[in-house]
DNA sequence: CATCATACCTGTTCGC
DNA sequence: TGCGAACAGGTATGAT
């Protein structure tokens, strides 16, 4: 459920928070998240973050990065002297910090904590020199992005080389990064595009629609720090809000909210759920 | 190469 | 009420 959004909100609060201090140790619970040796990113000082699609990056000032993919179910929490202000645990911190589902601890200069929670153990953490982030296999490989590479005619092209869903390709992060399961849902439905329609059978105009959505969802989700739909938490130990302002995602059952007269209906595509108004997007 | 199904995990929800 | 089955969804992988 970590799309752009919720990746992009946790992405400017750890730059906020950890910006300028130094990792004095990490404890490692789970040898599969956390990936390469982290004797490289201690005593150095914390330089920016980055983002890539859903992955993020923290740069580090002798040369290292560390690289996040947290899938599902990973969040991280940072606890420390220079929070905003003291807040309360959101309830979602899946187990508590330090808890069963902590898989990793960073300890920080000046008392400060970065946990590391992830209940499915989805997700990873990895350690490579900053000047081969790029050259990270899922970073290498990850198509063009909302609010930067992607460009209405690149969208274009790309949607008329395949012929699969087109939910499907907006989810394959390969051919654009980003977006996942509940923002092309609501992107489909403010574009009243049927998500099964093929991706090549798309017209011009209803491509354009559909690029135009998908950065107002996005901006969207944004706006409100992502969704909590699930797991998904921000540093700071707070929750998004953006799964109260959802278009068509997780609506099943209820009126659409458009036409008001047709019930949105949940099919399964690409193994997924998937939601849409049968009225306002036909096939 | 493109497409699709399944595995990876485990807490939560559902159906009997 | 209890318990197993189904479900949640991002991505890697193997099959077609």
């Amino acid at each position: 459920m970590p799309e752009l959004p919720e990746v992009e909100t946790m992405r400017l609060q750890l730059k906020k928070y950890l910006t300028g201090h130094k990792i004095t140790s990490v404890e490692v619970n789970n040898r599969k998240t956390f990936q390469g040796d982290e004797k490289k990113i201690l005593d150095t000082k914390i330089l920016d973050t980055r983002r890539f699609g859903k992955v993020s990056v923290i740069d580090l000032a002798n040369g290292y990065s560390i690289i996040t993919h947290v899938k599902l179910t990973g969040q991280f929490i940072y606890r420390g002297p220079n929070l905003v202000k003291p807040r309360e645990l959101s309830s979602k911190v899946t187990g508590g910090i330090p808890g069963p589902h902590t898989l990793v601890i960073f300890n920080l200069d000046r008392g400060g904590v970065l946990y590391y929670n992830d209940v499915r153990r989805f997700g990873w953490i990895k350690i490579e020199k900053t000047g081969e982030v790029e050259s990270e296999p899922f970073i290498k490989k990850l198509g063009p992005e909302p609010f930067k590479g992607l460009t209405l005619d690149l969208f274009r092209e790309i949607l008329s080389k395949t012929s699969r869903s087109i939910k499907v390709v907006l989810m394959d992060q390969e051919k654009m990064g980003g977006v996942g399961n509940i923002y092309a849902n609501d992107a489909l439905w403010l574009s009243k595009i049927n998500p099964k329609t093929p991706a090549k059978n798309l017209k011009n105009e209803e491509a354009r629609i559909l690029f135009d959505a998908i950065l107002k969802v996005l901006e969207e989700g944004l706006k409100y720090g992502g969704a909590s739909e699930l797991a998904f938490v921000t540093p700071d130990g707070t929750e998004g809000n953006y799964q109260n302002h959802t278009l068509v995602y997780g609506h099943e059952g209820e009126p659409c909210d458009r036409c008001h007269k047709t019930v949105i209906k949940k099919v399964f595509l690409g193994g997924r759920g998937t939601y849409f108004c049968p009225f306002c997007q036909k096939e």
